[in-house]
DNA sequence: AGATATTTGTTCGTATGTATT
DNA sequence: TAATACATACGAACAAATATC
């Protein structure tokens, strides 16, 4: 059976297309086909015709409103001027996580369900960097650490240390040949930066964990610089461990002060 | 440092706000503020005052734009008729995925990218499912088997038989307390299923894997049910490890052959 | 540097469709 | 059924951005 075969049949068995709601809806998917169908990459311009009037059926407001869909996708770019239209672009990491981060607004994880899934994937992450990283590539963590080295003087700066701090995972997520694992990661820290209890946590000083966290770090650019895989994630495996049972500590503690003054803070989802 | 001071001062660290390129962006960006500010939570309308021309300086067509980048953000959803309107949702699992699937559409990440992550996550899925399954959920996830419980006759059939199998794999996902977790499970296997080669694999028959897969998975749904979360974990892990193997297997024969045959199928993206 | 052509972005008025009461 | 309140769609004109000559 040939690459095509298969992918029609797959196609059919697999994509199970919602009615559109509404004409701009089924452009949009019009326009999403005739993109996959002839094989248009980043970069390339959408012929102009595509987009008129004419060929759609449908007016320029409505044309305006699929191509406004197109582009929060991610799926496509526009430029003014001549030469200008509507380009094929790849959606970035950056963007993803942000579209991604509405699904977890209204119901947010738990600190415990997303270490569950940091104490899986960070050790790997670390394994499978051992040994591959270039002196730039070494020297940028080691600039990342540099940031939090002093003692905070101010609350501010405490929290500033400790968002550097998830800022060196992100930076390792970086380098890892796995974009896939690298992107799952760097969502992760995201979502611990955003809720408002680890924020919290973050502002209250806490010299020891600072110490014992740049200890593990500085250590982890050793064994990544060696090359020791096993020892990386052992390493990355102890830090998310600590890392979880302090912040957990902490929030329990936060929780039963909130209890004890019988305030309950509903706080708006931040967006 | 009271909660709201927390949120503000983490919000001006951490949110640096691109400059909207466009009017509607604009208006996309300062309705969702509203949205969190006012702290409306799913189902709550949008006051018709907000999206007034003259509140928001803006005609009809800019509005219905920045109305249309809000919808396929999935925060929100429109009715028509009295009592109609905007509407705040949840940004559902299956929109989102659909919205992440753009993110790995023209850099496929490799089979082995997507089993580094899977051999990870799923055995703690398993685990975190053991003892705490009631008959229902037990009885889903036998209808599941069944689907390919009998040999296949068909290429068709073998096919529609993976995929169940596939879904067995979610249906344990949606079980699972850790959203978190469930999401990029259920998200790691959307990748595997519509990537090209996957689904070339997926129609070469192959009975023993077959018996295998099912071998393990009705064993997997007896130790749930027992509460051995040890056990669970440990099947899964084999599992996945074979399954890998599998696949790598089956992939490196089929670039082989293609190599032979000295042709090179750039298939284009399915979108 | 400045005029010009090309293409997206925005507005306004109007008309139609659709679901509730 | 009819009236109502809302979304959806159209089209012509105008504004802004940007590459080219």
């Amino acid at each position: 059976m040939s690459e095509a075969e298969a992918s029609s049949l797959a196609g059919r068995a697999i994509v199970a297309r919602p009615r559109p709601r509404n004409r701009a809806d089924a452009i949009t998917a019009q326009i999403r086909d005739l993109i996959s169908l002839h094989g248009l990459k980043p970069g390339d311009r959408l012929p102009p015709e595509w987009l008129s009037e004419e060929f759609l059926q449908a007016s320029k407001g409505t044309v305006r409103e699929a191509m406004k869909a197109l582009q929060t996708q991610g799926l496509i770019r526009t430029r003014t001027g001549p030469g200008g239209g509507a380009f094929v672009t790849a959606l970035s990491g950056e963007q993803a996580i942000d579209l991604l981060s509405n699904l977890f607004l209204f119901e947010r994880p738990s600190i415990a369900d997303i270490y569950a899934l940091r104490k899986q994937l960070e050790p790997e992450l670390a394994a499978g960097l051992a040994g591959r990283l270039d002196e730039a590539a070494l020297e940028e963590l080691r600039a990342t650490i540099r940031l939090y080295e002093r003692e905070p003087e101010t609350v501010e700066e405490e929290f500033q240390q400790r968002l550097s701090e998830l800022d060196f995972h992100s930076v390792l997520a970086s380098f890892s040949e796995n974009r896939l694992l690298a992107f799952v990661c760097v969502f992760l820290q995201r979502l611990l930066r955003d809720m408002a209890v680890c924020r919290a946590i973050y502002m209250t000083p806490n010299p020891a964990l600072r110490e014992t966290a740049l200890n593990y770090q500085v250590q982890l650019i050793r064994v990544l610089k060696a090359g020791d895989a096993q020892r990386a994630r052992e390493l990355m495996r102890q830090h998310m461990e600590e890392a979880e049972r302090y912040m957990l500590e902490r929030a329990a503690i936060r929780q039963h002060e909130q209890g004890r003054a019988g305030e309950r803070h509903h706080s708006p989802p931040s967006l």
